[in-house]
DNA sequence: AGCCAGGCTACCG
DNA sequence: CGGTAGCATGGC
């Protein structure tokens, strides 16, 4: 069964790595250096994190920045807004474009990212401190599945599983998943797997991130897998 | 040098 | 509909 998998291998990862502290808030000065890619900002076993509306936009505007680039990439980003004071919704959207641009350069795709991070910051103000329904999030231009999950389960705490590229790439490896299976079916995978629990789908998202780093970041994948063992008996 | 990064949109058949 | 080119920069 599926399901009791899943919760196996959490238990491995966890015994592996232990809390990973996500999501990394530039106003955390807790360390945790036994990470990969390990910056600053992560916060393992607080699960209290983001407690203030700045943190909350922070995760979001986080959220956006690290499609498809790494994290210390990201976080060079929102270091260089912080620098603006700019890392408060009203106060990005009056920085100008080329101000916006250069700032989050470093993490890429600037042209297009300069647009989603004011679309989602006018989003976020819209919402006017309640939690968005996952729809509306994916309504927002940028904001696709795994960024409104990131969202949904960093920013605003809610049990939603995050599915990323790695977690594709690691469970189909391990033949839990088909390759081809989408977004939707996997996340449901997770969910009716495991306890409906926010900490754990955080934590887990996280130790899928971290073991990826560790196994699966170059070709050929997989290679010395400590989860392959577990999962024969 | 070339591949990979905590994806998404727009457009293609 | 499912599949994919294009988006930009940095690290290794």
């Amino acid at each position: 069964m599926k399901a009791h998998q899943l919760i196996k291998i959490y238990k491995k990862l966890y015994h592996l790595y232990g809390p990973q502290g996500w999501w990394p808030l530039t106003s955390y000065e807790g360390t945790n250096p036994t990470k990969t890619g390990f910056v600053r900002g992560y916060h393992p076993g607080n699960y209290d994190l983001p407690e203030n509306r700045q943190q909350i936009y922070e995760i979001m505007l986080g959220a956006v920045l690290t499609q498809n680039t790494a994290w210390t990439s990201a976080e060079q980003a929102l270091i260089n807004l912080k620098k603006l004071n700019a890392l408060y919704p009203e106060k990005l959207l009056k920085l100008a474009d080329e101000d916006l641009k250069g700032a989050i350069r470093c993490a890429g795709f600037l042209n297009q990212k300069a647009v989603y991070l004011k679309e989602l910051t006018q989003f976020f103000i819209s919402l006017e401190g309640r939690t968005p329904e996952r729809k509306e999030l994916l309504a927002v231009k940028g904001v696709g599945n795994e960024t409104a999950d990131s969202i949904l389960l960093y920013a605003f705490k809610e049990p939603e599983f995050v599915v990323d590229a790695y977690t594709k790439r690691i469970f189909s490896h391990l033949d839990i998943v088909d390759g081809g299976t989408g977004y939707m079916e996997v996340k449901k995978l997770f969910e009716s797997s495991l306890p409906r629990n926010t900490a754990l789908y955080q934590e887990y998202h996280a130790l899928v991130v971290e073991h990826a780093k560790h196994y699966y970041n170059k070709k050929p994948y997989g290679v010395e897998d400590p989860l392959k063992k577990i999962l024969k008996g």
